[in-house]
DNA sequence: ATTGTATGTTAGTGATTACTTACATTTAAT
DNA sequence: ATTAAATGTAAGTAATCACTAACATACAAT
């Protein structure tokens, strides 16, 4: 049987919640506060906080990023693929937008390590994805821009003022909106 | 005679540079060092570092972002005009890029007091450009959803992975973009 | 020369914080 | 019951940092 003392899980969750919330400067204090946890624990079982920080953080963003993308690239109809990448992404950023913020504002300023760089990951699903799908079409497109441009649609849903998010939306309103988009980003190809 | 020794400007530019690189979170000490100054001088003349800090960030953006979009929104076509603001807003932002990802950090990270939210400065900016141009025009256009599709294409030169920033690009390059941009933006409306 | 002001020097305070040391206690398995 | 591993407690270290106190100096105007 599995020591029933263990008490990593609670820390995991507990600095997930607080580095989502006031990103790499929560304190290692109110992580284990938060985990009910000697503090004295955290390090013994992760050295220091950095490393907890990159442990947590990789392991939230395989859990909740974890492409799907590739997947959507297989459609072999344009449109459904545009329309389905950019619902996909909407979803999963908006669901997750207070730990994305938190990725974008500690990488914009250069404290995180490579595998964490999530304005990368982004743009790199999103390219690969593209790049992936137009392959096997006659069409030459720039998949650089269009991955931009992409990509500018999910960070002003991220970033810019936003009262209504997206994953909250009701079905035909995404729908609408998923056209609009669509056909915006279809006019550029 | 105006004292000849007043430090003032040493500070503001030295400030204006440590901010820019570090956020919020560079030191007293090293603008003091970098501004060849007496710590203390900065506290006798701001006070505290966050009203340095705010005193710098709102001066820079003055100088720098003065929005000319109102001009620009007197353009009656309206390709033009659109053409002129993305050229615009994506010159200025280029340009200042170290600094806009710095205060989209700290503003991701709600650091900030209302008046350096840069996000909503964008975003507010563009709209206020997009209705007082579609005010005269008989076709109702949503305005909030296009301030957002700009707004995303701003960002996505800020904080997108990007090899040649917008402003380094050859004229004709940045035409062949705009045209494209615009293109995508109207295809919306 | 005197004076007032802006600046410098030096030292320090008090708070925070990542991380440690040493020792005690709980718990699971034998 | 014994043992070993996981956890806790309490205290502390060393560094950083915004900010201050006290006093000294450079300088500009009269």
């Amino acid at each position: 049987m599995i020591a029933v003392r263990d008490k990593t899980e609670q820390i995991l969750a507990a600095a997930a919640a607080a580095f989502i919330k006031k990103g790499f400067q929560a304190t290692t204090q109110e992580i284990a506060k938060e985990a009910d946890v000697a503090e004295i624990t955290l390090f013994r079982k992760f050295s220091t906080k950095q490393n907890l920080f990159i442990t947590v953080m990789k392991k939230v963003l395989e859990t909740q990023f974890d492409a799907k993308l590739m997947k959507l690239a297989e459609e072999e109809n344009t449109e459904v693929f545009l329309k389905e990448v950019i619902n996909n992404r909407l979803d999963v950023l908006s669901e997750n937008a207070p730990m994305v913020r938190m990725l974008i504002s500690e990488s914009l300023m250069g404290n995180l390590t490579e595998e964490l760089q999530l304005p990368e990951i982004i743009f790199n699903s999103i390219k690969k994805a593209l790049d992936h799908h137009f392959q096997r079409k006659e069409i030459p497109v720039d998949t650089e821009l269009c991955a931009r441009q992409l990509g500018g649609i999910f960070l002003s849903y991220i970033i810019l003022p936003n009262d209504r998010p997206y994953h909250n939306l009701k079905t035909e309103e995404k729908n609408a909106l998923l056209e609009r988009y669509t056909k915006s980003v279809l006019s550029m190809l």
